[in-house]
DNA sequence: GTCTATAAATCGATAGAC
DNA sequence: GTCTATCGATTTATAGAC
C-alpha cells in the first residue's frame, strides 16, 4: 500500500517544523554564522542531505524564522488589543505574557536582537529581521499612548518609554541565554512597569 | 642609520592598536565566527599575515579586547567612587557617562554581549566575556544599594534593579549598531533612572 | 522521503622572501 | 617588521543510490 499525498504532506510538514525547532537553538547559540548546517541537521535528528530537501540554504531557514516570529507577534499585539481592561491593564498583561515567554522561550528573541547587526546577512533579510521587533515596540508604544490619555503612564516621548521597554526585553533574553546566566534576575513585571508609570 | 630597539617598540604598539581598534569594529559589525581574519587585516590596513605576528590566532584578539574593556571598566567604576555627592548623584553621573560611551561608540558594548552566549567561542573565553558587564551590574548595584539607604532609590532587590539597568544599556548597544537603527531613540539618563528612582 | 559520498568554496593559519 | 603564496581543515551545497 503506498503513502497517500495527504500523509506524506503530514510528513513533510513535521520534518519542516522540527528542522524549523533545531534551527531555533542553534541560531541562538551560535549566531547565523557559526551555526552550521550540520548542528542543525544534528539537532532536529536528520542527515544535512535532507535538510537541503526542504530549505534551499541557510539564509532560507532563518528567513523562514522570521517572518513565523512576525507573525506570531502580530497575533500577540491582536490578542493585547482584544483584552479587556484599560491601556494600563493591557500594559501590565502584555508586559507580564513577554516575560513568561521570555522563561520559556528565550531563543527567539536572541536571534531577533543578535543578528540585527549582523552584517553576515544579507541586508534583505536583516530589514525583516529588524520587524519582529519593531511590531513589539509599536505595540507597547500605542499601549503608552493610550496610558498617558488615562493619566496612569507618564508624561514623555511615547518611543523613547517603548524602546527602552524593548531594550531590556532584548537584553534580558541574550543574558538568559548565557551558559554563566544562573545569576541572571528575571525582573517582574511591576519592576519594568516602574519606568512608565506616572 | 638603523631602527633603533625604542622606535621598534613604538610601531609594535601602534600596529597593536590599529589591529585592536579594527577588531572592535568588525567582531561589533559580524560577530566573532563571522569576522574573517582578512576583514580584520583590511580595516586595520595592514596583511593578513602581519596580524598573525602580533596575535596568535582570532580568539586572541578577542582575549585582549576583552581584557581592556575590563580593565576600563574596573576604572570606570573607580572614577564613580571618586566622584563627590551622594549615591543618587553618583548614579545620575555614572548613567550620564555610560550613555555618552555609548553614542560615541556602542561597538565595544555590543560586542559584549553578543559573544556572551555564543557557542563558538571556547568556554574559558566566554567566561573572561562575562567580566565586563559583570563590572558594569555590580557598580550599579553598589550605587543602588547606597541609594536605598539614602532612601532616594526605591526599596526592591538591587540585583534585579541593576540588571534591568544593564539589560537596557546592553540592548540599546546592540540597536544602535544595526544599520536600520535610524529611529532608535537614545533614552535620556532621566528616563532610565524611573527604573529606580523612589 | 531519506541517506551517504563528494565536489567546490572559504578561511584560519603557516612558510619563506624581502 | 611586512608581505605574498600556499597548505590544510572546515563547511556549504549537490549528486546519486535506496
Amino acid at each position: 500500500m503506498p503513502r497517500t499525498e495527504a500523509s506524506n504532506q503530514q510528513i513533510r510538514d513535521e520534518r519542516r517544523e522540527q528542522i524549523l525547532q533545531a534551527a531555533i537553538k542553534v541560531f541562538a547559540r551560535q549566531g547565523f554564522s557559526a551555526a552550521k548546517i550540520a548542528d542543525i541537521a544534528k539537532a532536529a535528528q536528520t542527515s544535512h542531505g535532507l535538510l537541503y530537501h526542504y530549505f534551499d540554504n541557510k539564509e532560507e531557514i532563518f528567513a523562514a524564522l522570521i517572518e513565523r516570529t512576525t507573525h506570531d507577534l502580530q497575533q500577540f499585539a491582536e490578542a493585547i488589543r482584544m483584552q479587556s481592561g484599560d491601556a494600563w491593564e493591557r500594559l501590565t498583561w502584555a508586559l507580564t505574557r513577554i516575560l513568561q515567554g521570555l522563561r520559556r522561550q528565550p531563543d527567539i528573541y536572541a536571534v531577533m536582537l543578535q543578528e540585527l547587526a549582523n552584517e553576515a546577512i544579507s541586508p534583505e533579510l536583516r530589514q525583516l529581521a529588524t520587524r519582529p521587533a519593531a511590531i513589539l515596540q509599536e505595540t507597547l508604544k500605542q499601549l503608552i499612548v493610550e496610558g498617558q490619555a488615562e493619566g496612569r503612564v507618564v508624561a514623555g516621548d511615547p518611543d523613547e518609554l517603548a524602546g527602552v521597554l524593548t531594550f531590556c526585553i532584548e537584553g534580558l533574553s541574550v543574558n538568559v541565554l548565557s551558559p554563566y546566566s544562573a545569576s541572571v534576575i528575571f525582573p517582574k513585571p511591576e519592576t519594568l512597569l516602574r519606568l512608565v508609570k506616572s
